[in-house]
Order: C-alpha cells, then structure tokens, then sequence
DNA sequence: CTTTCTGCAAAACTTTTGCAATGTC
DNA sequence: GACATTGCAAAAGTTTTGCAGAAAG
C-alpha cells in the first residue's frame, strides 16, 4: 500500500517544511516503496540527474532536504562507513547488516536482535539509541 | 605497563613497516597510554603541529600511518560519526558509548554486552563482526 | 507581499595522490 | 644502491554556505 501525493503533501505540511515541487519528488522517490530504501546523497543525485528523471534536482536542495526530513524524522542517518554518509527510510529503531564487498545495507528488524546484557549508561547520560551493525564479507573472498 | 621504543621497533618490524622516527613518535602518542585511545587524524594533526610537540609530522604522512597500522591491525575504525573517521587504539572487538554531545567515545568490554539472538548471514556471506554502538544524550538536554 | 525554498557557484573540509627529497636496510 | 617513507602541494571528493531569483502562503 502506498502513500500518494496529498499524504506527501500532509507529512511535509505537518513538520513545517513548504510542499514545493522538489520536495514532493524526493517523497515519492524515497517513500513510494515497498521495503525501506537506504541511500546517500549521491545516489539521489544520479537519480535526479539523469536524463530519465521528470526533474533536475540541485545537489544543494538534495543536501537540504535530506538534513530537513532528517531532523523532522523522516529520515535516519546510519553509520555503517566512514566514507560517505548514508541514510534509511526506515526512521524506527531497528539495526543493519552491512556488506562490506558491496557496501550494501540490509535492515534488521528490531525484534530480530536481542541484547539480553548491555552496560548503563555514564552519570548524566541516558541510552538516545543502541545501533547494532553486523558487518558481512563473502566467503569466497575469506 | 608501557610499552617502550623496542617494543615499537619490533611491532612495526613485524608487520613490514620500517621503524622511521615519525611512525615511532606515533607509536608513542598512541599506544603509550593506561586506557585506550579513541581519535581522529585530525586529534594527530593537532598533536604533531603544535609548539610544543618535539617533532612535526606531515598531514600526509599521519594519513599514511594510520592507515598502515589499520592494515596491519594495530587500529581500528569505528563507526560512530559520518562527519570524520574515528581510529580505536583497541584493535579487539569490543563495543563503544559515543557521547552525541561532546562526540566522545567509551570502550565497552565485550563481555559486558551480551547479544542473545541475531539473525543469519545471508547466502554466500559470513559475519565479520557485530559492532554495538550505544549512543548517549545529556540527561539535561533531553 | 512576506517568507521560504531552490540552485548555482564558491568555499570549506576531509582524504588521497604524485613526486622529489630523504631515510632505512 | 635499492627500496620505502616523508612531506609538500595539488587534486579529488563530500558537504556547506551565500545569495539572487523563484515559488509558496
């Protein structure tokens, strides 16, 4: 079941963001889909460069809107590299395996993993979140 | 216990990386300590450029050093932060605290996080790791 | 018509690379 | 001497910023 604009146009009006044009086709690129989508900013970028693309999207709005609908909690950064940024559309506490030959990003859900002892936390702090990452090779390369 | 410039010699002999003065310096700062050390390039940077520091230490070749000593396995990168890349003087697996306020990071013993239930690798992969990252917040702050 | 947003170009950062000079074996 | 390493400067890659014009309310 898919969302369709007028949800697109609520989410955005719903966490002060304007529904401009741009916004929309980000939504639907992101969110019009099945599973969860994990990406970085440069894959927004060839996909709303290329020639395929109904719209030219700028690197800077793809930047803004990317930090926009991250802070309004549309979106979850994770940290499974070091070399880029990469981001989920999955926004809900859940962990990852990462596949460190394709650096590909496959959600965990969060009842599949089960942390039966974990430390407190320092005096002063509380737990934001536990992000669990299980980095995968393949055989063959050991 | 520390470590003193032999053992430095001899541990660098044998991962094939000559005993140069800049890696021995590094070696030092690193790993001449009670606790292990969580840092950036540029923490080194900062160290090796300042007056006070006996020796100066090209940009270039603190990258370098690094990342031989993360090929030879006397590093570690850790995953905590997109905007740099986090080094651990810790090379074992063991899991980490990262403070989201002052950007700081907190061994955790291995022992002390015990994970009852993970899934499977998928087809053709093998887990190389399982990394725990638990994020902490000022109480204050919310 | 006020305010926000977009997109370009420039700038800021982090990291890598080429290469000549230097150091190690 | 052969080969590895250093350090500089330049380049590459990612992300941010300033600002004028466009779009939204």
């Amino acid at each position: 079941m898919r969302d369709n604009l007028k949800n697109y146009v609520n989410k955005l009006r719903s966490s002060n963001l304007r529904p401009t044009k741009q916004r929309l086709k980000i939504c639907q690129f992101l969110f019009d889909r099945e599973k969860t989508f994990h990406f970085t900013v440069e894959d927004l970028h060839n996909h709303f460069s290329s020639k395929d693309s109904k719209m030219n999207i700028s690197l800077a709005t793809l930047y803004n809107t990317v930090h926009s609908f991250k802070n309004a909690g549309h979106l979850k950064e994770i940290h499974v590299n070091n070399e880029r940024s990469y981001f989920d559309t999955n926004a809900s506490q859940h962990h990852h395996f990462f596949d460190e030959d394709s650096n590909k990003v496959i959600d965990i859900n969060n009842d599949l993993i089960n942390i039966e002892k974990f430390p407190k936390p320092p005096k002063g702090k509380f737990i934001k979140e536990i992000e669990v990452t299980i980095k995968l090779k393949d055989i063959q390369k050991k």
